[in-house]
DNA sequence: AATCGTAACAGGAATCATTACTGATTAGGA
DNA sequence: TCCTAATCAGTAATGATTCCTGTTACGATT
């Protein structure tokens, strides 16, 4: 049984309130301007149990560090091959692939993810410089 | 300048003999039947540079450590939830989707990664008994 | 309200993948 | 053949993540 506490409350808060695909050390720093006495594994435990049930997202970047989102739908990301920025792309689902990928492959296909890798503005305005 | 180097190649050549997208460990067992005195940093290094040059590519899965594949054509992955393998999916690439995602973000997309997630057979199978 | 069982906590140690360093080796052009 | 930078083996260091220990406090039961 999963009961309350402060600081997954805290953690999950923080998600939701921002766009920015943050990793469990940046979750770490703004829980802990809430909760001084938070432990970094006190975040990455209700990270992972979050993630477990279903009610935050984890994925990897090019960095190596593993990312969060609380945005639960199906939506796909954009990671700047230079600055390893993620944003979010405002594209609809592809609504057809997990069965048109069913038919190439024996198992269950339950859903995908699709990331699109390139330069994002930031970095291609400082590369013109 | 790139030189020659024994250990360099055979990773590559163990990298074009599977279809199993392992692991720099995995790697490092197959590599060391024909150079024992291989080192593990030897095939990290090769792997790295290997990926940076684009002659394989590099990506992480739901196990946290990173795989390699020597095939670096456009083609997607069906990774199990359970078990964690990952099989290529006989399908072939959207091809608009960069275009399509490029209407929505600032910056310029390169290219896309699509990850399926689900269950493999084998582990649906032995969950039945 | 007192007691009990246990989920969750803080703090810190341990683990594990990966990278960096060091001194020796070697490919490959002059 | 000689030179030198790329590469190597071996090992230490790093850094993200997990695990462990003793403690706290929620929530159910009496």
């Amino acid at each position: 049984m999963q009961r309350y506490s402060r600081q997954r409350e805290s953690i999950v808060d923080y998600l939701r309130s921002t766009k920015e695909h943050p990793t469990a050390e940046t979750v770490y720093q703004h829980v802990r301007v809430q909760l001084p006495k938070v432990s970094l594994g006190t975040v990455y435990r209700n990270l992972s149990q979050l993630a477990a049930a279903g009610e935050i997202l984890r994925f990897s970047s090019i960095d190596g560090v593993d990312h969060f989102d609380a945005d639960t739908a199906t939506h796909y990301h954009f990671i700047c091959n230079h600055c390893g920025r993620i944003q979010d792309v405002p594209m609809s689902p592809l609504s057809d692939i997990d069965r048109l990928a069913g038919i190439g492959v024996r198992g269950e296909i339950d859903g995908h993810a699709v990331t699109f890798y390139g330069h994002c503005d930031l970095c291609l305005d400082s590369a013109e410089q």
